[in-house]
DNA sequence: CCTGCCAAGATTGTTGACAATCATGGCGAC
DNA sequence: GTCGCCATGATTGTCAACAATCTTGGCAGG
């Protein structure tokens, strides 16, 4: 029999819809805003309403959602300064790491990234919004897990997974997958080359872009004076 | 009647709980691998297992406790390589917080921190280690949050509470409490006098001690061959 | 026509009982 | 005498019903 998954246990069910929910959000299907009704989801997902309660708990404390008492969760808008505030923290936990990583790198790390940088280039070249996302993640986990600190690892993740919201208008955006492709490629190419301050740059600026789209479509499109509907 | 609390709503009883259970373990009340037993808990603390669940819960995603499951949840113990790598972290970002608070500081912080300081002293004088232990939270995060940036002062909460498993070493100690009372004090001279150097110094020398008393008395204590029942 | 209140429906929050799982100690086989 | 198995008790995990709360729509009064 197979070591996982004979049973999913609970915690692995909360944490497959809370992850599935984020997903939806990030690619916009879910929206800023939208009500998201426990059973509902709960019969779409196919688990109790239990479980979902669970991950949305999770998602609010990760601030993907919004939970009023009594009221119900919606998918959160963040605001811009906020989103602005976070990524100037992920600047300086992001360099650190990439300066703590210690070069040359290791090949053991190299491959795997190599491996997920060409599944993520697929990805974008078939058009797929979510597995290009899914690769996302995992290259740059695979990234900064490197610097050898899995705390600070922790962290940049927990931040990342904050702007996550932030996503929906770049996770679709064929320039913007394009461009990340290409800077995960010279990323790695800096990693095997052995060229420190080109990495740090490089991931200095990997973050600028998705957080000035964010910024500019939010000002643009949700922020309109009287709430608009 | 107070305008909170007419009726304790179930988040904030599970806050309490956590903060609760929280404190026994950092004042020494409950050592590494004791068994957190939920009933037991629950019917000590007057609320409903489902509150204390959630609690522990809580606990385990900071890292103060570890669940296993079906088997329940016991207080972890930090490996000192965990604890040294949480603090090179917490070096980071404490600095860097320091950094960004504008000086000279504004007086509508300064007060409430030198009413903080003087909390703190006067528990450390009474030998009361919780008091101290409830003042020095609020001190730093009234400190940190100075730098105007929530989501980093965030971060540096939950980088502390990580190791507050490792305070039970350091607690109840005179000598440390007066230490950090003293280093309390120098902090916020530098604040009051504008001198960021100082400020800066003073917040990285701070961390220094706790650490270091923790990793020795771990080795000493817990970590011999044989886990030392 | 507008305002305030009340009832109905929808949704979340809470509880206790039940099921599943795991440690413990006793018993028999070898 | 030791090893392995099974019954038992202790503890956690799951669930569905019930209670509390909020929103919505309608109605009466001004």
């Amino acid at each position: 029999m197979p070591v996982t998954a004979l049973k999913a246990q609970t915690v692995d069910r909360v944490r497959t819809v809370a992850a599935r929910l984020e997903e939806e959000i990030v690619l916009g299907w879910l929206l800023p805003r939208e009500r998201l009704v426990e059973e509902e989801l709960a019969e779409r997902l196919g688990v109790k309403r239990h479980v979902v309660r669970e991950a949305l708990a999770e998602l609010e404390r990760v601030g993907l959602v919004e939970r009023i008492p009594n009221r119900g969760a919606v998918v959160r808008l963040l605001d811009p300064a906020e989103v602005r505030q976070i990524y100037s923290v992920r600047e300086v936990l992001e360099t650190l790491a990439a300066e703590q990583i210690s070069l040359p790198i290791a090949p053991d790390v190299l491959g795997p990234l190599r491996a997920l940088q060409q599944l993520h280039a697929e990805a974008v070249a078939a058009g797929d919004a979510r597995g290009a996302f899914r690769a996302n993640i995992r290259f740059h986990e695979t990234l900064f897990r490197a610097c050898g600190n899995p705390h600070l690892v922790e962290l940049i993740q927990g931040l990342a997974q904050k702007v996550h919201g932030a996503r929906s208008i770049t996770a679709a955006s064929p320039e913007h997958l394009a461009r990340a492709r290409d800077e995960h490629a010279a990323m790695v190419e800096a990693l095997a080359g052995g060229d420190r301050g080109r990495l740090v740059a490089l991931c200095r600026q990997h973050l600028g872009p998705s957080r000035d789209a964010y910024i500019a479509a939010v000002e643009a499109r949700f922020l309109r004076p009287g709430r608009g509907s």
